[in-house]
DNA sequence: ATGAAAGCGCTAACAT
DNA sequence: ATGTTAGCGCTTTCAT
């Protein structure tokens, strides 16, 4: 039914062996020989079983991804910097959602590696103690993609979040600003609870401005976040006139309900947000972002992934890319 | 070093078939040795290995998908859909930019073949007859997501792009335009240059307004398209007073070079999109849309795709999904 | 209910 | 340069 190499072989009157070498590109082959044998190839529509050879190699040429939800922007981003290098280095790559849940980060992983990829990227908002021992443990190298272990054990490819963070909120200090609120994604996402926070508190300890927790609001980062974000800052006593938004879509949030209030913005509120998606570009006023080179952290990682699984020395498992402000209209 | 089945029936004192039952669920087990075989299989960390589970049963689990750009929100929110469902069925999916090239439809086709997928879904915006051959020699079935075979030979799952695009229009018409530009994606897209633009035409024709072809411009379907297209249609001599845009970022664009010509949306020109993403409601003035159905469409390839593989009886292979028109600002 | 054994289609020594 | 031969780890008859 199916060709396999020994119908090949022969067709063409050589040994599996010499089949599997043309196939594989080996050059021991003598040039008539090689010919003969792709001319059969051709003619007999001959596939090469990759499962099977993959079973005899152990090597699928196939690395999993990990992500929290493709539909997501920033994960598409991501997702296709990582394909883009899998594909160069002849990767292809199973791709599943975790939506987060550890549980399913686990349950992924298990299966992945029953398939015997040859590597994983994942991506991944808390990387709990669980997941930081199933990378651990794994027979096949991981690497973290724009997500962080704060253990620095697991190879990884990110911002410096930090410093990122201080810059934005600094913008704000710097236009003149004392109440600046933090409207973030959740705060159990350490990206956001450890190092936007931490970078947060300092920008204020460091201009001498009271922190007032009530400005910090935690939420999830969609579109409607934002706008109640607005809606519940702007009763409190002394609200914000600036905001720090933890992603493109709560700083528009914010923006629009503000307007609906009739501040204008950047003149009655500022807001600077975290992400630099193309919303960013295409909404006015257009917003001051932290531009995250999404794209890159994928491709990066896929690229880091290929060294060690080729068994490259690799300087740092560590990699921070830098990144930089796009200052646009929604400050001054 | 790695442990097999081999290693397990050795320490349960069964035959690796016993073993190969109770992991495959096969009720042909006493209960007491199945116990004692899940025992040793939790003690040993034992993990099948899908690849040789593969070659022996020709059966992979896994699905490839071939899809345009996965970092565009249409094809990520079809992605999804698909995903979803995949999982649900237990299988995994391979996925693949095609950039909608055609060559690199048929390499990825390949690739996934020789991989050994169990089927595949595939996007693609202008599907050739290179393709619609390769789809027919495939040995395993292929479906179509939102993706029109124009020979209705391949299994598919679609909305009625024409009606769609007729009732759209229709609006613009019905508010009294006779002055109505049509700004698409490329025409060479099935969709595009077959089914929008015939209802485009057919609804001036009902309408008794004469089609005037500068008001058609395709070009991408990008933002800064949208802003081009305003500006080459606002010098000629009668400008267009609505527009039927291709997507929702065509639309966008029109809109804001429109305001930023001093033109108020709805009031001066009127704007209605085919899309209907996230965007749509996080812009001012909110979009009027199409509402393409992209998750469900994913979705519902995917299950059809699973009953296809599983040889059950499919009513119809080319399956039509509802779609409804969203009224928001930028239509009056 | 369980076991024995023959593949699945290929790669990778090892010979020659 | 080419062929021979073991496997790779599992599923699947076919016996029992």
């Amino acid at each position: 039914m199916t060709v396999t190499i020994y119908d090949v072989a022969r067709e063409a009157n050589v040994s599996m062996a010499t089949v599997s070498r043309v196939v594989n590109g080996n050059q021991n082959v003598k040039p008539a020989t090689r010919k003969k044998v792709l001319e059969v190839i051709e003619r007999l529509e001959y596939r090469p079983n990759a499962v099977a050879r993959g079973l005899a190699s152990k090597k699928t040429t196939t690395v999993g991804v990990i992500i929290p939800d493709i539909s997501n922007t920033i994960y598409a981003e991501l997702a296709r910097g990582i394909e883009d290098i899998a594909t160069m280095y002849s990767y292809n790559i199973i791709l599943s959602n975790s939506d987060q849940k550890e549980d399913k980060e686990l349950e992924l992983l298990d299966t992945m590696l029953g398939k015997q990829v040859d590597g994983v990227v994942m991506m991944s908002d808390n990387v709990t103690s669980s997941i930081q021992q199933a990378i651990k443990s794994s027979p096949v190298p991981i690497v973290l993609a724009g997500s962080v272990d704060e253990k620095k054990e697991a190879a990884s490819v990110n911002i410096d979040y930090y410093q990122a963070a201080y810059e934005a909120v600094r913008i704000l200090v710097g236009n003149g600003h004392k109440r600046i609120a933090f409207v973030s994604g959740p705060l159990d996402y350490t990206i956001n609870g450890i190092y936007k926070l931490a970078a947060y508190k300092q920008v204020l300890e460091d201009a001498n401005i009271e922190l007032d927790e009530q400005l910090i609001v935690a939420g999830d980062s969609t579109y409607d976040d934002g706008i109640s974000a607005y809606e519940e800052l702007a009763v409190i006593s002394a609200p914000p006139t600036a905001y720090f938004a933890g992603s493109d879509e709560l700083a528009l949030g914010l923006i629009h309900a503000a307007q609906d209030a009739g501040k204008h913005v950047p003149n009655d509120i500022e807001v600077i947000s975290f992400e630099n998606s193309k919303l960013a570009r295409m909404v006015r006023p257009q917003l001051s972002s932290v531009a995250l080179p999404l794209y890159d952290i994928g491709a990066v990682a896929m690229r880091l992934l290929t060294k060690i699984m080729n068994k490259e020395e690799v300087a740092e498992q560590t990699v921070v890319l830098p990144h930089h402000l796009e200052i646009r209209q929604s400050t001054k």
